[in-house]
DNA sequence: ACCTGAACACCGTTCAAGT
DNA sequence: ACCTGAACACCGTTCAAGT
């Protein structure tokens, strides 16, 4: 809502940041050329000069914080590579809510996402995997990792006073364990609780690595 | 589009049908109050009498779709249970698009999938895992079926022109590896790939159940 | 009881115009 | 070159009115 500081003409790296900050924190319905031009102290027309569209400025979102993703290196060990990648991908969603959810609508569609997706199937690949299963193990720790970003969003974001309204006001009838473990599902550390489960999905893919050198 | 077929008086049930037929077929963003009325036959304002809001019909949508979700037995194979709970969850969210993408914004938000949740937790403590580790359990294999049913719906929904042209349109130098097995990604069985994963995740926990009994 | 129609405050986006 | 302002076809929703 603050005017522009500086005289200096809007440009694109200015909106993108802008942009961020409105809809991760206020949520992506938020998100308005209106609100976000206000935001930059402009005109919502103004805005249009650096991108073609509001689909063009959410792509633009993406692959803005995908960047940030730590490129997986075909000479280290898969493993490693593989949890690195995972949690600097979960750690950026949770850190970027409405990316979370614009991901969540269309997974592998953005340029970054792809270019991700490249080299993290080249490491397995390289690590001793064929196609078929390199690619299943790819998915499934992208599934995992997204779905997890999405469940931790979904209580540190905005919802949270909502969600935490919901699981104290259940009824210990209705829903017995639940409101007993209630408290470990709303306060469970997340990152902690996240590794370990994306651990035992590559642990367990470790096994079925055909014997190698 | 098609107007309404008979003079009975519009009820809940029909505009929950009508709601789920656009928003999965076209996308949410396609699901508008007016378009859902012409679908009922009617005019915007009529749905607002089986209705409080958009927002309270998107809950009831939730509700509805998570309802065919097959309930956890406390007394069977918790390993048996899980493994059918979370399929038949991902099977009916890879069926309705719109509600898999609701859920992404919300993973527990709905009054179904907290009673679900409770069930479910009950299940893992029966079995014998602590409150601590049976939250770990459900919501790692959570995570995981809500990611993979939205990778799956990513692909076999509205978008999947866009994405199969993206896949096909890539140039080999700069995505090499995804070039090679992109056929495998675009094409493969989503259900066997789903299923390979989650029982992965299962096999896991069971390695840590607190032996019991 | 059930539905319609006009209206309000919003959207994204186009187009002509300002400086 | 960069930005504004009015306008258009949409939204969700309120309210008064029809039958």
């Amino acid at each position: 809502v603050s005017p522009r500081k500086t005289d200096r003409p809007l440009d694109l790296a200015t909106v993108v940041d802008a942009a961020l900050r409105v809809a991760d924190r206020e949520g992506l319905q938020a998100l308005t050329m209106r609100r976000l031009a206000a935001e930059c102290g402009v005109t919502a027309m103004a805005v249009y000069r650096h991108v073609e569209s509001k689909d063009a400025l959410i792509d633009v979102m993406v692959d803005h914080v995908l960047a940030g993703v730590p490129v997986p290196d075909r000479e280290a060990d898969w493993r490693d590579e593989m949890l690195a990648f995972f949690l600097g991908a979960h750690a950026l969603l949770v850190e970027h809510p409405a990316v979370a959810h614009i991901m969540a609508q269309r997974p592998l569609a953005s340029t970054a996402a792809t270019a991700l997706a490249d080299r993290g199937l080249a490491v397995l690949v390289a690590a001793g995997f064929d196609d078929d299963l390199a690619v299943e193990v790819f998915l499934a720790l992208g599934s995992y990792a997204l779905g997890g970003s999405l469940y931790q969003v979904g209580r540190s974001s905005w919802v949270r006073a909502d969600l935490t309204r919901r699981f104290t006001g259940l009824t210990e009838e209705e829903h017995p364990t639940l409101t007993r473990v209630g408290a470990n599902m709303a306060d469970a550390v997340g990152d902690a609780l996240f590794t370990g489960g994306l651990r035992r999905l590559i642990d367990s893919y470790a096994t079925s690595l055909p014997a190698a050198r």
